[in-house]
DNA sequence: TTGTACGCGTTATCAG
DNA sequence: CTGATAACGCGTACAA
């Protein structure tokens, strides 16, 4: 009974599902058209070369001229396989992940994969649920900035690839920016500059990366001799640096540095707004170098962090560990393997400069 | 220096997939714990209410206890339902699309959907190729600025449920804010400003919305009497923008709009790098209301978009096309169907003022 | 090299 | 209301 293909040569589909104008063409279809049986035709589509070269190319043509498409589900059932990465961002409005975003993207398609995404809004529980849903459709997931506790984290890595990106967690893979460069960089020009106390204005709670670059700047200001204090944890946005503008201004620091340029933009305005001139009377300092950074007034001076390649690297790591093959290598040019991730990396403009005298 | 864990935590997995613990469990397990039927556990898992409360409840339980999750897959292939919809925009990271992109996955996550993204970067050919590998997924497309040609949208909307945002085309699905308003307001404003002379920047050769932009201003200049002049279309980035420049210059306009904020930051920084004051010099009018555009200095006006609404309506009125049932109605306040999208709006900050003296 | 037959997990169509 | 059984489209041992 191999043969119960119903009737498929343009006349009616009774009943059931004749929204498409005629059904997908299957294997089945370009067999029958080809000639041959439908495994022959599973091969010839699937892995080149276990095929003669003839009826591959018969194959092919009947193939082109039906349309065809594999379903990927159906390829799914058997081998597990989706061409499917998922990506889940803490906030897809934050302008820092639509690089990486993009990033991601880029290199999927560029491997034939497709990319599923989804944002937790800063919720671990939003997190979670995103990825249970994800986890029974891709191949792979992305987790950015996750807001997810270790724990979750490995169970998630324990039933499929799952690489983190700005985030470690023991036993799981991840790509991370080293942040010690460019907050060298920053720490030693602001010292400089006559910077003897310092604030930093943190970010989410759960946030590994906020602690990670407290931890960071904190490292370089004992070493030289600045006083480092921390200004309560916020949401990372625009909204939050502005909160956190009340907490700074009562402070005695000189300079401050931001989780990320969306809460140093709104600290900055808010400060602005209350008749602090920047960087005069304080030095702001951000973490990224987004979109819009440079569009304030002074621009901010920022870490900029490698946002593009990191997505792409994410992506690439994640794909060799599921082992893709047949990417259409057109950029292959960094060779095997996701290559290193530039540095963070000073980038000077308006909202920096010398302290203010006591 | 990129630092890349390898998974390497106590437990060796030998060879080449032995990751998951167990299989995932099935219907079938779950009917065996139940003392059921597997079709009976189908029942009662996808049609509440065709199975005796009593049954349906040991399966609830059975399925609770083995941590079942639906293979989607299994389930698309007979059904063809993925809960999937696909989302193509022609540019990641134009701040314009991320909101239009959460508004979706919004929405999405709200009904059980999950959300796959791929963007076209500008280009009529990589946007077919996304849509194409989509197709086969999806339970529905929603092509956002598309770059296609009405020809092969209306072949792709053949196939599957398709929905436009921002362009329209003969016979296929469309949301689109009302120009009218928020450019009524603008070229009203400007006419009491002083200004008789007005051009606009364009947006891609391509863009349905650039055309429509220029046609919309257009009639509402010449019911004020105000000459309108085009300048050659661009890329529609900050870069873009900055492109233009010169031809703007070289016009006698006093006042521009932009197809987008983008370009029209780029533009206004460009002429301001040149000596140009803004807006006593040139008065400057973005679309759209972008991230970022109340950052320049002068803070840009424009004329701003419902982008997120613009998201999820599309979403919500593409799946009620495909008849998507069991939504967590949680704000499922706008009643049915998707409801009115509202209008552009005119948003007038500091980069328009009154015209030069000629 | 090519064809046969079966399984993947689910839903749908029948009987019972 | 429930159980058996046939698809759904594709991959893949196994046989030819």
């Amino acid at each position: 009974m191999t043969e119960t293909t119903p009737a498929n040569d343009g006349t009616e589909q009774p009943g059931s599902r004749a929204r498409a104008a005629k059904a997908a063409p299957t294997i089945y279809d370009i067999a029958e058209r080809a000639g041959v049986n439908p495994s022959t035709v599973s091969r010839a589509l699937s892995k080149p070369g276990r095929v003669s070269a003839k009826t591959a190319q018969k194959i092919m043509d009947a193939a082109e001229e039906l349309n065809y498409q594999v379903n990927i589900f159906a390829r799914a059932l058997p081998t597990g396989r989706t061409q499917t990465v998922g990506l889940i961002v803490s906030d897809i409005t934050n302008p820092a992940f639509f690089d990486i975003i993009r990033g991601a993207e880029t290199a999927a398609a560029a491997r034939d994969y497709t990319l599923m995404l989804a944002e937790s809004t800063e919720s671990a529980e939003h997190e979670m649920t995103a990825a249970r849903r994800m986890l029974a459709t891709v191949d792979a997931l992305i987790l950015a900035s996750p807001r997810l506790s270790d724990e979750e984290i490995q169970v998630l890595a324990a039933k499929k690839p799952v690489i983190l990106v700005n985030r470690k967690v023991d036993g799981v893979c991840s790509v991370v920016a080293d942040l010690e460069p460019g907050v060298a960089d920053a720490v030693r020009h602001l010292a400089a500059m006559g910077h003897t106390s310092i604030s930093y204005v943190a970010g989410p709670e759960r946030s590994w990366m906020s602690k990670r670059r407290w931890e960071t700047i904190k490292a370089r200001c004992d070493w030289h001799g600045i006083a480092l204090s921390q200004v309560a944890a916020g949401v990372p946005t625009v909204e939050g640096g502005r909160r956190a503008a009340a907490a700074v201004r009562a402070g005695q620091a000189t300079a401050v540095f931001c989780y990320n340029d969306l809460m140093a933009i709104g600290l900055m305005r808010e400060l602005q707004a209350a008749g602090v001139d920047v960087p005069a009377g304080l030095s702001i300092l951000g973490f990224d170098n987004i979109f819009g950074s440079d569009f304030t007034t002074p621009p901010l001076s920022t870490i900029k962090s490698p946002l593009h390649e990191l997505g792409v690297a994410a992506l690439m790591q994640v794909l060799d560990t599921v082992g893709a093959g047949a990417g259409a290598g057109a950029d292959s040019g960094t060779g095997p393997g996701p290559g290193p991730v530039p540095d963070t990396e000073l980038v000077l403009r308006g909202s920096t400069g010398a302290a203010r005298v006591a």
